[in-house]
DNA sequence: TAAATTTTTTAGTCTAATCTAAATTTGATA
DNA sequence: TATCAAATTTAGATTAGACTAAAAAATTTA
């Protein structure tokens, strides 16, 4: 049974080594953790002394098979919550990740067992991300990023890269959501900006607006 | 903002001060919380620093007005979530508690009243007890207890003192639940045991047991 | 490749929450 | 009311998780 801080931590290195394939540097959990490298450096030999993580002075860490399953293990009751938030407790999309973030160290398989069932076995959540399955397995659709998508090729938003609140609201305001219907009419050479069709309307979008936004092609 | 600990001392201390009426003993509050009387005293200074019990040496705590209104958010998320479980999750009313220990602990004041609004208000949880409303007010019915009740009056069971899962299963297995109609027939004057007629069958429970069931006369 | 910079680790400190053992106070008993 | 037992507090230690400051290693730059 791990604390609360150990299993945030052994979810921001599947996080970091999911976007960075290999190993992951202290600096980079210190900064999704918001603590110092130094306190990051202990909880690394913590964690490896659970054989939870490969560690090596110097060279960071990756997730042994173990620590990959505890992380998917949190990450499954994190988005079934966000889930349920959504669907079931008037929750906006922006607002869910704050209290799954605690909701994610309840401990009872029971209750993460039949809130997925409850919820009918989604595999998605609000945000667009796929939900790991009792056996820890999940299947992700394959997406390309908005800046990818060729002109004039129809595509479906499924999800987004960037989940600050911020930006969900900002997508919010110009009517994007997931599975919203998006063209690309025109590519603006000079800055990347796009000008898009999304649903009905016809709006510009910023190259780092589109580079945080997931299509299916 | 309090800790999951001091949380649970203020749930502790005001549970105690309702049976106890008055002020509550270092060693109540240890046996409850399953801790050493040491460590209870170090927690009622810290309480008393933060005004959340009045302390005075040797003379037990009692809880401030502010420390009321604290526990009262506790027991208010205890209950909703141990309702969510039962009416949704397929729990048992045995099965809840210990989960709802940890859930009463997420913090955000939306959640728990969507929570409320999603359940439909509910006034009271699976062992029927009061579950205090946003404005931490709940209304109790007046009820007595099994042992109290008079030869051949009709009551029905509204609640139960104790709640461990040994006794719900117990009551369980006797086919005894909240709102099961409750009729004594004999008392046995030897040893207090009681014959009784619930629901549709006829059986004999102890003393101990029928001072643990609460009834609406 | 040597120097400078960045990253990471080590050493030492702090706080919250716990414990044990010893001292103190209270309250009951003789 | 003096004595004793029980309850409570104090003193001192421990653990997890964090921090700062300084040292060491790795990496980049000149
Ligand atoms: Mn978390
Ligand atoms: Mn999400
Ligand atoms: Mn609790
Ligand atoms: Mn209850």
């Amino acid at each position: 049974m791990q604390s609360l801080s150990t299993e945030d931590y052994l979810k921001a290195i599947y996080h970091a080594s999911q976007s960075d394939r290999g190993t992951v540097a202290t600096t980079s959990i210190a900064n999704k953790i918001g603590a110092k490298p130094s306190s990051v450096t202990d909880m690394f030999k913590k964690l490896s002394e659970q054989k939870l993580v490969k560690y090596e002075k110097y060279q960071g860490v990756s997730l042994t098979n173990e620590g990959v399953k505890t992380a998917l293990r949190i990450v499954r009751k994190h988005r079934l919550w966000e889930s349920f938030l959504v669907s079931h407790l008037n929750f906006n999309w922006d607002e869910v990740h704050q209290v799954a973030e605690q909701l994610e160290h309840i401990q009872s398989e029971k209750l993460t067992n039949e809130l997925e069932r409850f919820l009918d076995y989604p595999t998605h959540d609000p945000h667009g991300d796929p939900i790991p399955n009792r056996a820890l397995f999940m299947k992700s659709y394959n997406k390309i990023l908005l800046t990818e998508l060729p002109l004039n090729k129809e595509g479906v938003c499924i999800g987004v890269k960037d989940n600050s609140p911020d930006f969900l609201r900002y997508l919010d305001r110009r009517q994007i959501g997931i599975g919203t219907p998006i063209l690309v009419l025109h590519r603006e050479n000079f800055d990347q900006s796009l000008h898009i069709q999304a649903g009905n309307s016809t709006l510009m979008i910023t190259q780092k607006t589109a580079e945080n936004i997931y299509i299916k092609p």
